[in-house]
DNA sequence: CGTTACCTGAAA
DNA sequence: TTTCAGGTAACG
């Protein structure tokens, strides 16, 4: 579910909840969900710990904590980290309990089951091989050029790449593309230099936006505090097949790219 | 490079 | 019944 915007609002609800308090313990429903070690191992390390920052890198989501430990989390397409009060309802597909001072919780939830929790050992690879934040102030249109050149593919695949870039998903990858003006069938070596800083401006643009307006939702994305995002209702293509391009008119074209579902203008975007 | 697997549920 | 879904990694 969630790309860059969404797991930026995840960090900033959760933090002022979390940040300096202790996860007292840990409850596993469904072992599934932490990755690369036993539950005794994971429950172990993390019990008794204060959190003391929670940052980003890309989708992920990093909670350090004392001790130099840390619990890292990727929500895939239906993962949920979610601060849950004291008597608070249960949330849905619970799969992880983190019990925190005076019965408040930090629950991690997951009807698909696809994401996971991690220490720093048993991080997936790809965490280690992330590209550039394109939210970071050194991201700059010069390298963004530089590295596309350089690129095979379709521009919309490598925009998927998070070698690449770190944080894009379909939704935004789509959304950037209509905003450039680019078809997503591009090579991405056929650029030129007019059409790269454009593509550049779209992606920090339209990702800030997302993050003002707190992500987008469709069905499962909630934000640390349990909150819908509210930028589904400013997206120009995505999921909006055969609707009229808000720009000229013309019908929102789907086709299959990488794999992906990929919406665009065949009018506005060349 | 494209395809498949991993999961479950909703919608067509 | 089939297809599709915000993601990634492991295939061939």
């Amino acid at each position: 579910m969630p790309e860059l915007p969404e797991v930026e609002t995840v960090r900033r609800t959760l933090a002022p909840h979390l940040v300096g308090r202790c996860l007292r313990s840990v409850e596993i429903l469904d072992p599934k969900v932490v990755r690369g070690m036993t539950e005794a191992e994971f429950s172990g390390r993390l019990s008794g710990r204060a959190v003391r920052s929670i940052g980003r890198r890309g989708k992920y989501l990093v909670f350090d904590l004392d001790g130099g430990e840390a619990l890292i989390a990727h929500l895939r397409m239906t993962g949920r980290l979610v601060y849950l009060p004291a008597r608070s309802p249960a949330v849905p597909y619970t799969r992880v309990l983190f019990r925190l001072d005076g019965d408040d919780r930090l629950v991690y939830a997951d009807l698909r089951r696809l994401g996971g929790l991690y220490l720093r050992e048993s991080v997936p690879p790809g965490f280690h091989r992330l590209g550039p934040e394109p939210l970071a102030a050194e991201w700059t249109a010069e390298e963004f050029c530089r590295a596309l050149a350089g690129r095979r593919g379709k521009i919309k695949a490598v925009l998927l790449d998070q070698r690449f870039l770190a944080g894009l998903g379909n939704i935004y990858a789509d959304e950037c593309l209509f905003a450039a003006g680019i078809n997503p069938e591009r090579a991405a070596s056929s650029l030129d230099r007019e059409e790269c800083r454009a593509l550049h401006a779209a992606i920090r643009s339209v990702l800030e936006r997302a993050v003002g307006l707190r992500g987008t939702t469709f069905s499962d994305y909630v934000d640390g505090e349990g909150r819908t995002g509210s930028y589904a209702g400013a997206l120009n293509v995505y999921r909006r097949t055969g609707e009229a391009c808000l720009r000229c008119g013309t019908a929102i074209q789907r086709r299959r790219i990488g794999g992906r579902s990929s919406h665009y203008c065949p009018c506005c975007q060349r």
